[in-house]
DNA sequence: GGCAATCCTTGACCGAAATCAAACCAGACC
DNA sequence: GGTCTGGTTTGATTTCGGTCAAGGATTGCC
C-alpha cells in the first residue's frame, strides 16, 4: 500500500492547486472526477500534515472534517471512560476517513507515521457529494468494503485465540503493506509481502487485536523461536513460514 | 424497531404489486422514490418468507442477491472452518441486507424469527442504484451508520469483560426493540423498553457477545439474583435497575 | 560517552472465562 | 398423565491470557 517516495513538486501545497500531481489521484475516491470538479474540489480542500502520534478527529466530536489519506498511515479507535482502547480501523494512502452526513464521529483519528491529508470541511463536502453521484458511488463502494473487512475483524476479536489473532493479524499486514509495484521495475502486483515494517507499537498491535502488550510481546517471540518469522528491527517482520502463519491463522 | 401487526392485504403477495401497503415504506431505502421508480421496483423485487432458522444468504457464496427486511429479525454470521461462529449484524425490519456492487458476501444471513423480506436479484439491483442516486444516497447513509454501530460492538468484543458485554447488550435490545409507538395511542417515541423479548436463544447471544453459552447463562442468572432483571420467559426480559445496568456497561 | 525516557521482553502468579460433565426444565408429542 | 428432545442451568476443573513486577534494549539528548 506504500506509495512511491518521489517527492511531489507543488506550486502552493497549502492550497490544494495540485490534485493533478497527487499520488493517490488514481486510487481515492476523487479518481474518476473530470477537470471542472477537481477544480472545484481543489478550491474546498486543504492539505494537511499529520505528525505520528498527532490526532486529526476526536471520538463524538462534531464532524467537523473529512479527508484522504495521501501518505502515512493512522488509526481509527474507540475508548472506554476506564481507558480502554481499541482500534477499529486502520487509513492507508488513498482511503477516505471522517464521517460525512452526521453530526458526531464514531472514533478518533489519529496519525501512525507522520501524515500527509487532504482535508474537506464536511458540510461543503457533503454538499459536493450530494451533487455528485459518481463520487458518493465510490464512497458508497469503499464503505461497503470498509464494512465487510470490519466484519471479518469481529470474528477475530470475539472468536479467535491469541496465536490465531496474531497470526492472522500477520497475514493481513504482509498484504496491505505489500509492496505496490513502484519499487520494482515491473508494475505487476508482487504479491503479499514477506518482510515490511509494521506502522505499529506493540501496545497498538494488542489495541488492534483486543490483547494485551505483554501477550503480543510472547506471541511474537514463540513465532520467532519456531521459527516462523524473523524479527531484525522492533517493528520488522520477515515471514520464513508463511505456511506456517496459514495454518496458524485457522 | 417492531413493526404494527396489522394484517397487509396484497392482491398479489408474490410480485411486490403493492409497495404502497408496504409497512417498512417510509423507513426502508426505497423512501422517497417517486411513482414511476417504485413502479420499476416493483417489477424487479418478490416478496419472500424466510421461516426461522432458515438461511437467505451463504457466506462466500455469489452474492446473488439483495433485500429489505419486511418483518422479523435476521443474524449476519461470520464462521470458521472449525465451526466457531460469530455474529457481525442484526438486521431489524426496514434494514437493509447483502452486498451490492460486490461479488461475494462477506456474511450469511439467517433467519432468527419468521421474517418477511423483499428479495432483489443482485444485479438488477445494482444499475438501479446506478441510476437512482438518491436510492444510492440512502444506502450510503445506512452503510454509514452500520459501520458506526459495528465499530462500537469491536470495542465490545476486544476490551469488555462478560458483565460489560451482558450489560450493554441488554441497554442495546432494550433500545432496538422499543416499541415504535404501534400499540400505543400516541405515536410518540415511548424510549428504550422496559421489558421484551430477545430474538436470541443464549447460544445466539454467546456468538453475539464473543462468549460461551454457559458464560452468558450465568451472567444472566447473577443479573437475576442480584435483582437487576427479571427473566419470566427464556427469551424474555424485565429490565427492573436500568442505572445498574448502566454501570455494569462500562 | 553517560543518562533518561520509552518501549519491549520475560517471569511469577492470578483470575476470568472456557471446558467438561451432569442435571434440569419446558414444550411437543403420544 | 408420561416420555422425548432441545435448550438451559449449574457445578467442578482447567487453561489461557491478564496482571503485577522486574529487567533489557533502543533511541534521543546533553
Amino acid at each position: 500500500m506504500r506509495d512511491c517516495r518521489r517527492p511531489v513538486r507543488l506550486v502552493d501545497p497549502e492550497r490544494m492547486s495540485a490534485c493533478d500531481t497527487c499520488i493517490v489521484r488514481n486510487r481515492a475516491i476523487c479518481a474518476g472526477l473530470d477537470h471542472p470538479e477537481i477544480a472545484a474540489l481543489s478550491v474546498m480542500g486543504r492539505r494537511r500534515t499529520v505528525s505520528a502520534g498527532e490526532p486529526l478527529i476526536w471520538e463524538d466530536d462534531d464532524s467537523l472534517l473529512v479527508a484522504n489519506v495521501i501518505e502515512g498511515v493512522l488509526k481509527l479507535t474507540t475508548s472506554t471512560a476506564d481507558g480502554r482502547e481499541q482500534i477499529v480501523g486502520v487509513a492507508y494512502p488513498s482511503d477516505f476517513i471522517g464521517r460525512p452526513f452526521g453530526q458526531t464521529s464514531a472514533a478518533s483519528v489519529v496519525a501512525l507515521t507522520d501524515a500527509r491529508v487532504c482535508v474537506f470541511a464536511r458540510g461543503d463536502f457533503d454538499r459536493f457529494a450530494r451533487e455528485h453521484p459518481e463520487l458518493e458511488h465510490k464512497l458508497l463502494e469503499r464503505t461497503l468494503a470498509e464494512l465487510d473487512r470490519t466484519r471479518g475483524w469481529m470474528m477475530l476479536l470475539g472468536r479467535k485465540s491469541a496465536p490465531e489473532k496474531i497470526a492472522t493479524f500477520l497475514l493481513d499486514m504482509s498484504e496491505r503493506l505489500a509492496d505496490n509495484g513502484c519499487t520494482h521495475q515491473s508494475g505487476a502486483d508482487t504479491g503479499p509481502a514477506r518482510q515490511f515494517t509494521l506502522p505499529f507499537s506493540r501496545q497498538q498491535v494488542a489495541d488492534l487485536l483486543g490483547l494485551t502488550i505483554e501477550t503480543v510481546s510472547r506471541q511474537f517471540t514463540k513465532l520467532k523461536s519456531d521459527g516462523v518469522v524473523a524479527l531484525p528491527g522492533r517493528r520488522d517482520v520477515e515471514i520464513l513460514d508463511r505456511g506456517a502463519l496459514e495454518m496458524l491463522a485457522g
